[in-house]
Order: C-alpha cells, then structure tokens, then sequence
RNA sequence: GUGGGUGUAGCUCAAUUGGCAGAGCAUUGGACUGUGGUUCCAAUGGUUGGGGGUUCAAGUCCCCUCACUCACCCCA
C-alpha cells in the first residue's frame, strides 16, 4: 500500500457517515431552535491562542497538539472550540450577550481507541455574556435534552463548582496543609500536579491517592461567599428544570479555564472513556484572551461518543427513490438525459447507465446499485413515445407515455 | 508515551506436530444475443504486512520493523 491515512482519522461514507450526519443535523435544528447562531472558524489558529485558554500545563498543550510552522508564525490545528468562538467574537466585535453553536471538527494527537479519534467532530455551545445561575442550569438542561431527542440514554450527570481564583487560592493553602504530611505517599504524577495545576491531582487515576483525597478538603466546601451564593442557585434551578444530578466534590475539569460551575456526562460505555459531554463556565477567559470582561459558559460533545451511546439500531429510512436508467442502443442520450432530470427534480436518486452495455448487464449493474427502479429504453420504447419502468423488487413491468412521465414521477 | 491482541485472495476466515497456501462471499464469463435478484458450470484472484534468522522444509518457531485494534495516560 503505498499511501494510506494518517493514524486516528477515517474516511467516513456510507452508514457510518449517515449516523454522523443525523447527530450533526438534529443538533443544528435543536439548538438553532433554542437560539444558538451557528459559527464556523478556521481549523487552525495562532497556537498562542490554544496555549494561553486551555492550560500550558495540560497535555493537550504539552503534547497533545498538532503545531506547525508556516512562514514566521506558528500555528496549531484546534484541538477545541471555546478559544477560537472567544477570539472571533472579540476580534468580529461582536456584541454580547451571544449564543453560539458550533459543529466542527477537532485535532488531537492521541492514540486512537474506540471512538477516540485524531480528528473528531465537536458539537458545542457557548453562552457569552451571562453570568446568571439560571443559565448554567438552563445548559445542561439543554445538553441533556438534545440527547435525549437523539435516543441517548443511560447516562448521569455529574456537577461541581470549582470557585473563582480568590476561592482557590484560599483553598490551595488549606489543601497543602492537608497534603503535606502526605507527600511521599502521593505518585509522581500527582507530586508534579499539585505545583502546576493543583486541582487536576483529584483526576488521579491511582487508588492511594484517591484515598487521600476522599478525605482531603474539596474546594466546593471551600467557595467563596459569592461563589457558594452561585452553586447553591445553580443547583436549586437544576431542580426546577427537573434535571436529576449528582454532585461530584472531586470533578474538576482538564482544561485551566474553568471556573464556578463544571459538568460532565458520562455514560458507563467503556472504561475510562466514559465522558460524553462535558464544559462549565469561564467567566475570566474573555478578559484573558484580550477582551471586554465578560462571563461565559459552554460545553462541548464528541459526535462519536454520543453515536456510542445511542441504540444500535438503523439509520433513519431515506424516503427517496432510486432509479436506474438503462438505455440501450446509442443515439438515445438526449431523451435519457431528459428522464433522468425529471426525475432528479422530484429529488430522487437517478443513475444513468451506458448504453453500449447489453440490457444484462445495465440491469446487473442497477440491482447492484440497489435501485428501486430501472427505465429501459430503447429503440422500441423511442419508436412508441414510452419508456419501460421495471419495479425491482417485484419485477413489474408498464409502459409510461414519455409526455406524462413528469406527472408519473410525482406520483412516486 | 506505556501495556495486551491481531495481520493469510477485494471481504469474512481456514490451514493438525514445521510438510503441495484453501473455502465461502464478491468479481468476471457462460447456461440465458432486450431483462437483474435465485440456481448450475467455469475462470480470475496470493511477495501469507515488510525485513532478517533457525531448518532439508516456515503462514506456522525466533528477532527486528510497520500497520491495525483494544486498554492505560489524557480528553469530547
């Protein structure tokens, strides 16, 4: 073989590429119906961009990441949505409050396994402009809908307020003190994390330190008075908008730009891949990235992950026909090409066939096409004004007069 | 980056202890010259992922390498 594709990424058709599409689709309608714009934006930005709203210590930013060189300027292919949503609305001036929806592919280079892949679609949100716990609730309120209207069931959701910086710091101190006579207990991983990211050390996947941690003290009992005002809201509206959750004190979020309320959904599919959803707010991002200072929430889901975890049954039925026009014998182009407009204009699927190929083999062709219909015609048929439509299913056989073939069609 | 599994015809897979590389499906042709799907007959199709080693003999054993896949890390 002497090319093939690049390690995680697909080449999608068929009903694979169907399932993808009727995600995307329902998605587009749903949230442009509950006032989402959608947006498109480069599949590459300034990797500065990336590295300054994700987290320089994050493996997304530290090793994750497809970054280039392309003249002076060094760029890095998306490996999320919210950054680059931020950055066209500051850099478009676009006024606030604001909905967005975005439906687009991403770039991460990890290794693949099941429906993890190097490029993936994203569906996500993002709500700039609100800081208001009522729309925190009304977000996974909106997530947890679209799911369902897509046949997703099966999964939890879980919710967490991670503060502002002034909780946090206040938290960091109590945390160490906690820590400190524990420090050679904890792994590598975690002895690193606590330095850079310390909040990221209860995503620890070791048992001995989750032990620790059970008992350490959580930043969510650690909020500020204004923050603790906006958690307790938050979930009091979940409540309202009859959202079942369960609280998670050890949910923080791999991306540094959280802050205040963070979620996931997870879904028990496979191991550790069990996150189908997930975001929260990131009230300071705006401002970091140059902007006004604006609250703002969103959260992002894999296509893929979502497809996992629906029902496995079969993609919606297409209402459109299939036909196949057999023409036998040259000469006969133009009238053909004639059927097989009309019947494209009725939006069917129409498939010429080559009339130098006997009627055997045109008609081999078309049951392999999986057609509904074939029209033959021939001289005979030209002779008459006809044409011979075959059911292909019951191998029924008319005659439709050429001038009442448009009305024909409609009828189908 | 780490660990496991798998690579044989276009596809799905066989091949006993190391002993002639096979089957089904698909494709092509014919039975059937303007009628597909079913049936029957025949044909085409292979560097056994690649390289090296052991052996009289390797798809099979050993080493290296590549790819795919699952899991870990991390993340949607």
């Amino acid at each position: 073989m002497l090319y093939q594709k690049p390690k995680g990424t697909r080449d999608i058709y068929g009903k694979e590429l169907k399932r993808i599409e009727a995600v995307c689709n329902a998605a587009r309608s749903f949230f442009v119906r509950n006032g989402y714009q959608e947006i498109r934006t480069p599949a590459f930005e300034m990797a500065d961009l990336f590295i300054r709203s994700i987290g320089e210590h994050t493996d997304i930013v530290e090793k994750e990441n497809y970054t280039f060189k392309a003249g002076k300027r060094v760029y890095m292919l998306r490996p999320e949505g919210t950054a680059s949503v931020l950055r066209a609305i500051i850099e478009n001036k676009i006024p606030l409050p604001r909905r967005f929806l975005y439906i687009e592919p991403m770039y991460r280079k990890e290794r693949p396994q099941k429906g993890r892949y190097r490029e993936f679609i994203q569906i996500g949100i993002e709500l700039i402009g609100e800081d208001d716990p009522i729309y925190d609730a009304e977000m996974i309120e909106q997530g947890k809908r679209f799911l369902e209207s897509v046949g997703a069931s099966g999964f939890t959701i879980e919710v967490n307020s991670i503060g502002c910086p002034k909780c946090r710091s206040l938290y960091k101190k109590a945390l160490k003190d906690f820590l400190r006579a524990k420090t050679n207990v904890l792994c590598s991983n975690c002895t690193v994390r606590l330095d850079k990211n310390f909040l990221r050390i209860f995503d620890c996947k070791e048992q001995k330190c989750q032990e620790i941690y059970d008992t350490a003290p959580k930043i969510t009992d650690n909020l500020c008075a204004n923050c603790t005002q906006h958690y307790a809201t938050v979930k009091k509206f979940l409540a309202e908008f009859s959202i079942e959750f369960t609280e998670n004190k050890k949910l923080v979020r791999g991306l540094d730009y959280y802050t205040r309320t963070v979620f996931e959904f997870k879904h028990q599919l496979l191991g550790a891949r069990d996150t189908i959803l997930a975001g929260g707010r990131y009230d300071l991002l705006m401002e970091e990235l140059g902007g006004v200072n604006a609250p703002a929430l969103g959260w992002a889901m894999g296509v893929d992950c979502v497809i996992l975890s629906l029902p496995d049954e079969q993609p919606p039925l297409v209402q459109r026909k299939r036909f196949f026009i057999a023409t036998i014998g040259e000469g006969l182009i133009t009238e053909t090409v004639e059927l097989r407009n009309t019947i494209q204009k009725n939006d069917h699927v129409c498939i010429m066939g080559n009339p130098k190929d006997s009627v055997k083999r045109q008609l081999k062709k078309a049951n392999r096409l999986q057609v509904d219909y074939t029209i033959l015609y021939g001289e005979d048929e030209a002779k008459a004004k006809v044409c011979s439509m075959k059911d292909m299913e019951s191998g029924e056989q008319k005659q439709v007069a050429l001038k009442d073939f448009a009305s024909f069609v409609k009828t189908i």
